[in-house]
DNA sequence: AAGTCAAAGGTCAAAGAAAGTCAGAATAAA
DNA sequence: TTTATTCTGACTTTCTTTGACCTTTGACTT
Protein backbone atom coordinates (compact mmCIF):
# COMPACT_ATOMS: atom_id res chain seq x y z
CA UNK A 1 0.00 0.00 0.00
CA UNK A 2 0.95 3.55 -1.14
CA UNK A 3 1.65 5.52 1.86
CA UNK A 4 1.83 9.47 1.96
CA UNK A 5 5.63 8.96 2.14
CA UNK A 6 5.70 6.61 -0.75
CA UNK A 7 4.00 9.25 -2.85
CA UNK A 8 5.90 12.63 -2.04
CA UNK A 9 8.82 10.29 -2.94
CA UNK A 10 7.26 9.52 -6.21
CA UNK A 11 6.77 13.74 -6.43
CA UNK A 12 10.21 14.71 -5.56
CA UNK A 13 11.73 11.77 -8.12
CA UNK A 14 9.83 12.93 -10.73
CA UNK A 15 10.56 16.82 -10.18
CA UNK A 16 14.23 16.02 -10.24
CA UNK A 17 14.07 13.83 -13.12
CA UNK A 18 17.21 13.78 -14.70
CA UNK A 19 19.11 16.93 -13.19
CA UNK A 20 20.90 16.13 -10.19
CA UNK A 21 20.18 19.38 -7.93
CA UNK A 22 16.35 20.13 -6.67
CA UNK A 23 15.40 22.97 -4.78
CA UNK A 24 12.66 22.39 -2.34
CA UNK A 25 10.23 24.53 -0.25
CA UNK A 26 9.47 22.94 3.17
CA UNK A 27 6.32 24.16 3.96
CA UNK A 28 5.11 24.68 -0.06
CA UNK A 29 5.46 20.82 -0.12
CA UNK A 30 3.66 20.65 2.71
CA UNK A 31 0.90 22.25 2.20
CA UNK A 32 0.08 20.65 -1.13
CA UNK A 33 0.33 17.30 0.38
CA UNK A 34 -1.36 18.58 3.29
CA UNK A 35 0.61 17.21 5.87
CA UNK A 36 2.80 18.11 8.72
CA UNK A 37 5.91 19.81 7.37
CA UNK A 38 7.91 17.47 9.59
CA UNK A 39 6.52 14.87 7.01
CA UNK A 40 8.80 16.27 4.52
CA UNK A 41 11.79 15.67 6.90
CA UNK A 42 10.89 12.14 7.18
CA UNK A 43 10.76 11.39 3.51
CA UNK A 44 13.97 13.08 3.25
CA UNK A 45 15.43 11.39 5.70
CA UNK A 46 14.20 7.69 5.13
CA UNK A 47 14.42 8.05 1.18
CA UNK A 48 16.85 10.58 0.10
CA UNK A 49 20.09 9.37 2.10
CA UNK A 50 23.45 9.01 1.34
CA UNK A 51 23.26 5.30 0.95
CA UNK A 52 21.05 5.51 -1.32
CA UNK A 53 23.10 8.26 -3.43
CA UNK A 54 21.57 11.87 -2.13
CA UNK A 55 23.04 14.90 -0.23
CA UNK A 56 20.52 17.51 1.58
CA UNK A 57 21.18 20.85 2.61
CA UNK A 58 19.27 23.71 3.85
CA UNK A 59 19.04 26.75 4.89
CA UNK A 60 17.08 28.21 7.88
CA UNK A 61 14.89 31.19 8.45
CA UNK A 62 13.44 33.85 5.80
CA UNK A 63 14.53 32.70 2.66
CA UNK A 64 15.41 29.17 3.62
CA UNK A 65 14.89 26.31 1.28
CA UNK A 66 16.38 22.28 1.54
CA UNK A 67 18.95 21.84 -1.62
CA UNK A 68 18.60 17.75 -3.23
CA UNK A 69 21.68 16.70 -4.56
CA UNK A 70 22.19 13.55 -6.39
CA UNK A 71 25.43 11.76 -6.52
CA UNK A 72 26.41 10.70 -9.61
CA UNK A 73 29.81 9.38 -10.54
CA UNK A 74 31.77 6.44 -10.92
CA UNK A 75 34.43 7.81 -8.05
CA UNK A 76 30.91 6.58 -5.87
CA UNK A 77 32.25 3.14 -5.22
CA UNK A 78 35.45 4.21 -3.91
CA UNK A 79 33.63 6.47 -1.34
CA UNK A 80 31.01 4.33 -0.63
CA UNK A 81 33.25 1.94 0.49
CA UNK A 82 35.44 4.06 2.39
CA UNK A 83 32.25 4.94 3.83
CA UNK A 84 30.79 1.66 5.03
CA UNK A 85 34.69 0.79 6.34
CA UNK A 86 34.37 4.07 8.64
CA UNK A 87 30.54 2.99 9.15
CA UNK A 88 31.69 -0.06 10.12
CA UNK A 89 34.97 0.94 12.45
CA UNK A 90 33.51 3.86 13.97
CA UNK A 91 37.09 4.91 14.71
CA UNK A 92 40.28 5.83 12.69
CA UNK A 93 44.03 6.11 13.45
CA UNK A 94 46.22 8.69 11.68
CA UNK A 95 48.00 6.39 10.05
CA UNK A 96 44.71 4.60 8.32
CA UNK A 97 43.86 8.21 7.46
CA UNK A 98 47.24 8.67 5.41
CA UNK A 99 46.61 5.38 3.64
CA UNK A 100 42.93 6.71 2.58
CA UNK A 101 44.20 10.04 1.50
CA UNK A 102 46.95 8.26 -0.29
CA UNK A 103 44.36 6.11 -1.88
CA UNK A 104 41.84 9.41 -2.74
CA UNK A 105 44.83 11.30 -4.33
CA UNK A 106 45.72 8.19 -6.46
CA UNK A 107 42.03 7.83 -8.02
CA UNK A 108 42.30 11.33 -8.64
CA UNK A 109 39.37 12.43 -6.21
CA UNK A 110 41.36 14.95 -3.93
CA UNK A 111 44.39 16.65 -5.02
CA UNK A 112 47.69 16.95 -3.47
CA UNK A 113 47.62 20.37 -1.58
CA UNK A 114 44.05 18.73 -0.12
CA UNK A 115 45.12 15.52 1.11
CA UNK A 116 48.37 17.61 2.91
CA UNK A 117 45.47 20.24 4.38
CA UNK A 118 43.48 17.21 5.98
CA UNK A 119 46.85 15.29 7.03
CA UNK A 120 47.34 18.54 9.51
CA UNK A 121 43.88 19.30 10.12
CA UNK A 122 43.15 15.59 11.53
CA UNK A 123 46.14 15.01 13.32
CA UNK A 124 46.67 14.09 16.83
CA UNK A 125 47.72 17.60 17.90
CA UNK A 126 44.84 19.26 16.23
CA UNK A 127 42.68 16.97 17.52
CA UNK A 128 44.01 16.85 20.86
CA UNK A 129 41.18 16.28 23.36
CA UNK A 130 40.89 15.69 27.26
CA UNK A 131 38.49 12.37 26.61
CA UNK A 132 39.91 10.51 23.78
CA UNK A 133 38.19 10.54 21.21
CA UNK A 134 40.46 11.84 18.88
CA UNK A 135 40.19 8.28 16.61
CA UNK A 136 36.00 8.71 16.23
CA UNK A 137 36.40 12.57 15.61
CA UNK A 138 38.38 11.37 12.49
CA UNK A 139 36.26 8.74 11.46
CA UNK A 140 33.18 11.18 11.94
CA UNK A 141 35.35 13.82 9.64
CA UNK A 142 36.10 11.49 7.60
CA UNK A 143 32.69 10.45 6.56
CA UNK A 144 31.51 13.75 6.29
CA UNK A 145 34.63 14.13 3.64
CA UNK A 146 33.52 11.04 1.85
CA UNK A 147 29.75 11.91 1.03
CA UNK A 148 30.45 15.99 0.37
CA UNK A 149 33.32 14.55 -2.08
CA UNK A 150 30.81 12.82 -3.79
CA UNK A 151 29.33 15.95 -4.52
CA UNK A 152 31.98 16.69 -7.08
CA UNK A 153 31.43 15.84 -10.37
CA UNK B 1 15.12 32.01 -2.48
CA UNK B 2 16.72 35.29 -2.51
CA UNK B 3 15.82 38.16 0.24
CA UNK B 4 16.21 41.62 0.16
CA UNK B 5 19.39 41.46 2.07
CA UNK B 6 20.46 39.05 -0.30
CA UNK B 7 19.31 41.63 -3.53
CA UNK B 8 21.32 44.49 -1.49
CA UNK B 9 24.25 42.61 -1.14
CA UNK B 10 24.75 42.12 -4.53
CA UNK B 11 23.94 45.69 -5.12
CA UNK B 12 26.59 47.03 -3.12
CA UNK B 13 29.69 44.42 -4.30
CA UNK B 14 28.10 45.03 -7.88
CA UNK B 15 28.72 48.77 -7.09
CA UNK B 16 31.55 48.20 -5.26
CA UNK B 17 33.15 46.92 -8.43
CA UNK B 18 37.26 46.27 -8.28
CA UNK B 19 37.23 49.46 -5.91
CA UNK B 20 38.69 49.11 -2.71
CA UNK B 21 36.09 51.79 -1.32
CA UNK B 22 32.75 52.98 -1.65
CA UNK B 23 30.54 55.75 -0.13
CA UNK B 24 26.93 54.97 0.51
CA UNK B 25 24.04 56.69 1.95
CA UNK B 26 21.74 54.50 4.49
CA UNK B 27 18.59 56.47 3.74
CA UNK B 28 19.37 56.91 0.17
CA UNK B 29 19.25 52.94 -0.06
CA UNK B 30 16.62 52.42 1.97
CA UNK B 31 14.29 54.11 0.29
CA UNK B 32 15.59 53.11 -3.40
CA UNK B 33 14.81 49.32 -1.63
CA UNK B 34 11.75 50.29 -0.24
CA UNK B 35 12.87 49.08 3.57
CA UNK B 36 13.62 49.89 6.57
CA UNK B 37 16.95 52.23 7.17
CA UNK B 38 18.30 49.80 10.26
CA UNK B 39 17.79 47.18 6.77
CA UNK B 40 21.39 48.47 5.31
CA UNK B 41 22.94 48.00 8.95
CA UNK B 42 21.60 44.75 8.82
CA UNK B 43 23.70 43.56 5.44
CA UNK B 44 26.56 45.17 6.44
CA UNK B 45 27.14 43.76 9.36
CA UNK B 46 26.07 40.57 8.20
CA UNK B 47 27.85 40.35 4.77
CA UNK B 48 30.52 42.80 4.89
CA UNK B 49 32.76 41.93 8.06
CA UNK B 50 35.95 42.23 8.88
CA UNK B 51 36.39 38.54 8.42
CA UNK B 52 35.20 38.49 4.77
CA UNK B 53 37.74 41.74 3.86
CA UNK B 54 35.86 45.01 4.48
CA UNK B 55 35.49 47.38 7.05
CA UNK B 56 32.64 50.02 7.36
CA UNK B 57 33.13 53.28 8.70
CA UNK B 58 30.80 56.16 8.80
CA UNK B 59 29.42 59.73 10.05
CA UNK B 60 25.95 60.71 10.94
CA UNK B 61 24.25 64.16 10.81
CA UNK B 62 23.82 66.68 7.96
CA UNK B 63 26.20 65.34 5.00
CA UNK B 64 26.66 62.15 6.76
CA UNK B 65 27.33 59.07 5.32
CA UNK B 66 28.80 55.01 4.79
CA UNK B 67 32.27 54.19 3.75
CA UNK B 68 32.86 50.81 2.62
CA UNK B 69 35.89 49.57 2.86
CA UNK B 70 37.64 46.79 1.11
CA UNK B 71 40.77 45.81 3.33
CA UNK B 72 43.57 43.88 1.08
CA UNK B 73 46.28 42.30 3.53
CA UNK B 74 49.53 40.21 2.63
CA UNK B 75 49.63 37.24 3.72
CA UNK B 76 51.41 36.93 6.72
CA UNK B 77 49.59 39.51 8.40
CA UNK B 78 46.47 38.08 7.23
CA UNK B 79 47.61 34.56 8.98
CA UNK B 80 48.70 36.06 12.25
CA UNK B 81 45.70 38.02 12.58
CA UNK B 82 43.77 34.91 12.18
CA UNK B 83 45.76 33.07 14.44
CA UNK B 84 46.07 35.50 17.16
CA UNK B 85 42.18 35.32 17.31
CA UNK B 86 42.28 31.97 17.47
CA UNK B 87 44.83 31.87 20.54
CA UNK B 88 42.27 34.56 22.40
CA UNK B 89 39.03 33.16 21.67
CA UNK B 90 40.11 29.37 22.34
CA UNK B 91 36.94 28.50 20.50
CA UNK B 92 35.10 28.80 16.92
CA UNK B 93 31.47 28.30 15.85
CA UNK B 94 31.24 27.10 12.40
CA UNK B 95 29.72 30.74 11.25
CA UNK B 96 32.79 32.20 12.15
CA UNK B 97 34.90 29.47 10.09
CA UNK B 98 33.00 30.33 7.51
CA UNK B 99 34.12 34.27 7.59
CA UNK B 100 37.30 33.07 8.12
CA UNK B 101 37.83 30.59 5.54
CA UNK B 102 36.17 33.24 2.96
CA UNK B 103 39.14 35.60 3.88
CA UNK B 104 42.05 33.12 3.33
CA UNK B 105 40.03 32.59 0.10
CA UNK B 106 39.90 35.77 -1.24
CA UNK B 107 43.22 36.75 -0.27
CA UNK B 108 44.68 33.28 -1.99
CA UNK B 109 45.87 31.78 0.59
CA UNK B 110 43.62 28.72 0.07
CA UNK B 111 41.80 27.80 -2.73
CA UNK B 112 37.84 26.78 -3.41
CA UNK B 113 38.07 23.22 -3.31
CA UNK B 114 40.29 23.40 0.07
CA UNK B 115 37.64 25.83 1.53
CA UNK B 116 35.03 23.66 0.75
CA UNK B 117 36.88 20.93 1.90
CA UNK B 118 37.59 22.43 5.22
CA UNK B 119 33.98 23.05 5.39
CA UNK B 120 32.81 19.37 5.53
CA UNK B 121 35.82 18.58 8.16
CA UNK B 122 35.18 20.98 10.60
CA UNK B 123 31.39 21.21 10.25
CA UNK B 124 29.38 20.84 13.36
CA UNK B 125 28.29 17.65 11.98
CA UNK B 126 31.97 16.15 11.70
CA UNK B 127 33.07 17.22 14.90
CA UNK B 128 30.05 16.06 16.86
CA UNK B 129 30.75 14.57 20.49
CA UNK B 130 29.55 13.89 23.59
CA UNK B 131 31.33 16.69 25.99
CA UNK B 132 30.74 19.87 23.57
CA UNK B 133 34.33 20.64 22.94
CA UNK B 134 33.66 21.34 19.46
CA UNK B 135 34.17 25.34 19.27
CA UNK B 136 37.23 24.27 20.95
CA UNK B 137 38.36 21.81 18.70
CA UNK B 138 37.70 23.42 15.85
CA UNK B 139 39.48 26.52 17.21
CA UNK B 140 42.28 24.02 17.44
CA UNK B 141 42.72 22.70 13.76
CA UNK B 142 41.98 25.96 12.06
CA UNK B 143 45.69 26.92 14.55
CA UNK B 144 47.39 24.20 13.07
CA UNK B 145 45.71 24.95 9.65
CA UNK B 146 47.07 28.33 9.69
CA UNK B 147 50.61 27.78 11.31
CA UNK B 148 51.52 25.51 8.60
CA UNK B 149 49.63 27.56 5.50
CA UNK B 150 52.38 29.97 6.68
CA UNK B 151 55.00 27.47 5.76
CA UNK B 152 53.45 27.46 1.87
CA UNK B 153 55.09 29.94 -0.54
C1' DA C 1 30.01 81.37 21.95
C1' DA C 2 26.10 78.93 23.15
C1' DG C 3 21.77 77.08 22.01
C1' DT C 4 18.53 74.93 18.86
C1' DC C 5 17.11 71.96 15.33
C1' DA C 6 16.84 68.94 11.57
C1' DA C 7 19.30 65.49 9.21
C1' DA C 8 22.01 61.94 9.11
C1' DG C 9 23.38 57.21 11.02
C1' DG C 10 23.22 53.49 15.25
C1' DT C 11 21.12 50.03 18.40
C1' DC C 12 18.30 46.71 20.00
C1' DA C 13 14.50 43.98 20.85
C1' DA C 14 10.46 41.95 19.01
C1' DA C 15 8.00 39.89 15.29
C1' DG C 16 8.14 37.06 11.19
C1' DA C 17 9.73 33.33 8.23
C1' DA C 18 11.73 29.50 7.22
C1' DA C 19 13.67 24.69 8.52
C1' DG C 20 15.05 21.05 12.34
C1' DT C 21 14.14 17.85 16.25
C1' DC C 22 12.04 14.49 18.87
C1' DA C 23 8.80 11.98 21.51
C1' DG C 24 4.72 9.79 21.19
C1' DA C 25 0.44 8.44 18.72
C1' DA C 26 -1.34 5.96 14.85
C1' DT C 27 -0.93 2.62 11.48
C1' DA C 28 0.92 -1.31 8.94
C1' DA C 29 3.50 -5.66 8.79
C1' DA C 30 5.10 -9.93 10.63
C1' DT D 1 0.12 -9.64 19.41
C1' DT D 2 4.42 -7.73 18.80
C1' DT D 3 7.37 -5.05 16.13
C1' DA D 4 8.52 -1.70 12.71
C1' DT D 5 7.22 2.12 10.11
C1' DT D 6 4.79 6.33 9.40
C1' DC D 7 2.67 10.67 10.96
C1' DT D 8 1.89 14.58 13.86
C1' DG D 9 2.45 18.55 16.75
C1' DA D 10 4.86 21.11 20.14
C1' DC D 11 9.11 23.15 20.71
C1' DT D 12 13.73 24.81 18.98
C1' DT D 13 17.15 27.09 16.08
C1' DT D 14 18.56 30.18 12.55
C1' DC D 15 18.10 34.04 9.69
C1' DT D 16 15.50 38.23 8.22
C1' DT D 17 12.72 42.36 8.68
C1' DT D 18 10.76 46.20 11.06
C1' DG D 19 10.09 49.98 14.14
C1' DA D 20 10.82 52.69 18.18
C1' DC D 21 14.15 55.16 20.37
C1' DC D 22 19.18 57.03 20.72
C1' DT D 23 23.45 59.65 19.31
C1' DT D 24 26.15 62.60 16.47
C1' DT D 25 26.89 66.33 13.37
C1' DG D 26 26.64 70.74 11.04
C1' DA D 27 24.08 74.79 10.05
C1' DC D 28 21.61 78.42 11.63
C1' DT D 29 20.08 81.65 15.44
C1' DT D 30 20.62 84.55 19.10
Amino acid sequence: MATISDIIEEFILSALADDDLLQLSRNDLATFFSCAPSQINYVLSTRFTPEKGFIIESKRGGGGCINLIRITDDKENVLKSIYNYLCEEGTLEYNKLLHILERLEKDGIIDNKESELLKITMSDKALANPVNITARLRAQMLKEIVLNLSKRS
